[in-house]
DNA sequence: AACTATTACTCACTAATCGAAAGTAGGCAC
DNA sequence: GTGCCTACTTTCGATTAGTGAGTAATAGTT
């Protein structure tokens, strides 16, 4: 079942799940269906949820201050408000333990976890286009020099 | 302060389950991929970029105004910028007619295709799943009352 | 007993970013 | 000349991201 993620070239007409070919399944048939589907875009597409999905999905249980160190970059603030954000929306987990220091452990929740599997494409599409991107914008750049 | 992260040596054994077999491709073999991943993803992981993606997905070719009515929401300096950026990471191509009033064409190039068909899955995650975040910020909402 | 360290935050404040509206360019119909 | 068209660009107020300090509770150290 999983067979259609595996590292490989992502080919547009290779790919197929349930059925249909994937790019028809992108195309909007239903336009609210569609105008839902950007709201939840807009909710969940951001860098950080990005980064703490792929983050959890890797180590399965972290703690607050394990988890920001993974991640990197960011700030305590966010963290917090990120992970607010996603245990909202029923992506992660909040196990909090009522110990003294504090101890609260972080985890995906099944729907989360399926998440990460459909970020999973842009992952390696991001590891594998990495090169062309530098290059594109090398030359974008160097063009606008002219 | 930095002495700190010298013990951080938290590494939960990878486990090779038969359930999440999807999630395997998407481990991080190699750190430094993965860091120049993270990279990527915080460039192109924005709100904007997926949904404008997405239209030209769908419409191949699209002008300016035209674009921004169907992307809808979003402001003339958003579209702008964020066309900008993408052209920059060779995403779209930028097609301007020399003519007056000015024309501009914006389509997907191969790369920003092949993106397009990696989002897909997040795509059909967001149509799957509307109602489950739904209910899940409902629940998370009325739960935060008591 | 006072002091320190730890952990997961919260609060107040500053820097960056965003959106709406107005401005720019320059041929063209009037 | 005035206004119109399109794809921006600029300006400015507002939202948002990010920083540093502070908080609670207690085990361990002095």
């Amino acid at each position: 079942m999983a067979a259609a993620v595996m590292k490989m070239n992502i080919e547009p007409e290779l790919e197929t799940r349930n059925g249909a070919a994937v790019l028809e399944a992108c195309q909007t048939t239903d336009p609210d269906v569609a105008a839902l589907a950007n709201e939840v875009i807009g909710r969940i597409a951001d860098k950080w949820t990005m980064i703490i999905l792929e983050t959890l999905n890797e180590h399965k249980t972290l703690r607050f201050t394990q988890l920001g160190h993974l991640v990197g970059g960011i700030s305590q603030k966010m963290l917090t408000q990120t992970l607010r954000q996603m245990e909202r929306d029923g992506l992660v987990t909040r196990l909090v333990y009522p110990v003294v220091p504090p101890k609260v452990e972080y985890s995906l929740t099944e729907l989360g976890v399926t998440l990460g599997a459909a970020f999973c494409g842009v992952w390696l599409w991001a590891e594998e286009n990495l090169a062309k991107i530098e290059a594109a914008r090398l030359k974008f750049d160097g063009r606008a020099k002219l």
